[in-house]
RNA sequence: CGCGGGGUGGAGCAGUCCGGUAGCUCGUCGGGCUCAUAACCCGAAGGUCGCAAGUUCAAAUCUUGCCCCCGCAACCA
């Protein structure tokens, strides 16, 4: 039995409409999760993080409530996440009081033992935007984003004492040099643990909408503490059962730009009040357009719903772990996705079963041979199984749908190199049959093999072949012979019809 | 000298940590096949690996300098 897998997104902050990182993150989490539940348990974690200034403002300018503004998004996200047959295991959300009411305890404790402390927190404030600035972001020593005068603000805060751990953190980056992936984001933090941390002020005394400071007249917990403890929060810590099953993390996904939060702060977090460190923190690069960074403010925000419903759940989940390695950012364009959909996914994929199971329909009456005694395919791929396994646990997604589209073109070359249609003419029967098994029992391992990242396809794939079997199995066991002679096959359309658009002709 | 990433055949990328005949996908050109979603299979052309110097028997890969592009710098995955 495999340890307990626990797979987390960040939670994601919701003062606008999601973008398609969003969906990538959660995406490659629940291919994770998928993979993971195949072999063993595996709880996966996703939600936002409703508290803040920026929320606080949004719902202003909407005239509602903060909650209510939050209340009014939540379908939206989750939503998103079902439009891309993402199965996760809970949605937190900070506002919730089991999440609150965590925050406060842990708060407690690490004040109670001194790592949290009352301090003076000071800096030039732009009262309009209600916003600290560092002297070198002030553009002639105004605000940069509203252009007015700021003012020099010290306030009593409670500050965490993070520079306490900066030498336990720097031990344990140099004791767990893959804790932090990939390594250019390691190599940073290792330079900013060599730099020297300061201690963090972790609360507001000018902001409402937040956690309120636990037996304190004034104040809310600055909105990153707050957040970080979701991953604990969801499971109950510090006595929940599924905390004691789950906690530390098996991989904890996040994009590059919160590392410090999750590889510095965090950890330090956690040490604070006795708990381990996630086993792997894997930061992640950016969705670029044209190499430009998606942001609201350059106008370039890809809709996800529309990419989804344009190509398909399916179709975009490969595309966005096949496209680039994973960690690297990578360039997004429709028509990438177009060439990526009718290449990978149609020509190789889809006509392969399409193909396949028309010649079985026309030969065979659609029933699966006998498997042949020669299996040249279950000896050249008996790894396969295990190698995708790894790379995915490697989270090396690119490899693993590169490993799998190996059996793919295998399966393809054997049909041209083999020729059915002449075996089948001369009456030589015994090699066209092992063909057509070899064939049916490929596909059957594709299925299996890309559920995790194709989980609707995947199902298809089973239902055309007429599995019984569900495609969620432990891969170890994975034996070439496993599709049963006499199998009805079921042939129907096009798996991945082909794109035709005029970049394409 | 704020921190970091990148510059590889027409396009997009891998390989760089642990030097050893430059690889993948798409595109292009030629051929094959007809089971299939004008799909599949085989072959070919095409690169002084940003520039310069250095280390080495050997450098895309290590060192140094320079040029260009791009992120980050307390709340954008």
């Amino acid at each position: 039995m495999p340890r307990p897998f626990y797979v987390t997104t960040p939670i994601y902050y919701i003062s606008g409409n999601p973008h398609i990182g969003h969906a990538y993150t959660t995406i490659v989490a629940d291919v994770l999760a998928r993979s993971a539940r195949a072999g063993g348990s595996a709880y996966f974690l996703t939600g936002t993080d409703e508290h803040g200034q920026k929320v606080a403002d949004a719902a202003a300018a909407a005239g509602k409530s903060p909650q209510q503004w939050c209340d009014d998004l939540i379908p939206r996200w989750q939503s998103l996440f079902a439009q891309y047959d993402v199965k996760y295991d809970d949605f937190i959300r900070t506002t919730q009081e089991r999440h609150t009411s965590v925050v406060q305890g842990i708060f407690e404790k690490l004040r109670a033992n001194g790592d949290i402390y009352l301090g003076k927190y000071e800096g030039w404030y732009c009262v309009h935007d209600e916003t600290f600035w560092l002297e070198s972001k002030l553009v002639d020593g105004k605000c940069p984003t509203c252009g007015r005068a700021v003012q020099w603000l010290s306030e009593d805060d409670w500050f965490f004492r993070l520079s306490k751990y900066n030498d336990r953190l720097k031990q344990y980056f140099l004791d767990h040099p893959d804790w932090v992936r990939p390594r250019a984001v390691y190599n940073e933090m290792m330079a900013l643990l060599d730099e020297g941390l300061e201690d963090l002020s972790i609360s507001r005394t000018n902001l409402e909408w937040g956690i309120p400071v636990p037996n304190a007249d004034k104040g809310v917990i600055y909105v990153w503490f707050d957040a970080l403890i979701n991953y604990v929060s969801a499971l109950g810590w510090p006595d929940g059962e599924k905390f004691k099953q789950f906690w530390p993390a098996s991989v904890q996904l996040i994009g590059k730009e919160i590392a410090r939060f999750h590889t510095l702060i965090w950890p330090a977090i956690l040490w604070g009040i006795g708990e381990q460190a996630p086993d792997m923190v894997f930061a992640h690069g950016w969705i670029t357009v044209e190499g430009q960074k998606i942001g609201k403010s350059l106008g370039n925000a890809v809709d996800p719903f529309a990419l989804a419903e344009r190509f398909g759940a399916d179709a975009m989940r490969y595309f966005l772990l096949r496209e680039a390695p994973f960690g690297s950012d990578f360039s997004y364009s429709e028509l990438k996705i177009v060439q990526r959909y009718n290449s990978d996914l149609g020509n190789d994929l889809g006509n392969l079963l399409r193909r396949s199971l028309a010649m079985l329909e026309k030969y065979r009456n659609g029933l699966v041979p006998q498997a042949p005694d020669d299996t040249a395919f279950g000896q050249q791929f008996s790894d396969l199984p295990n190698r995708v396994h790894g790379l995915i646990f490697d989270l090396q997604f690119r490899d693993a749908l590169e490993a799998i589209w190996e059996l793919i073109g295998a399966l393809n070359r054997a049909i041209d190199e083999r020729k059915p249609w002449v075996l089948f003419k001369e009456g030589r029967a015994v090699e066209l049959d092992a063909l057509l098994y070899d064939l049916c029992e490929g596909l059957r391992w594709i299925a299996i093999l890309i559920a995790p990242f194709m989980p609707g396809r995947a199902e298809t794939i089973r239902e055309q072949l007429g599995l019984q079997e569900a495609l969620e199995q432990p891969w170890a066991q994975l034996q070439w012979g496993g599709i049963a002679a006499g199998t009805q096959t079921a042939p129907g359309d096009a798996l991945f019809p082909r794109i035709e658009t005029a970049a394409t002709t």
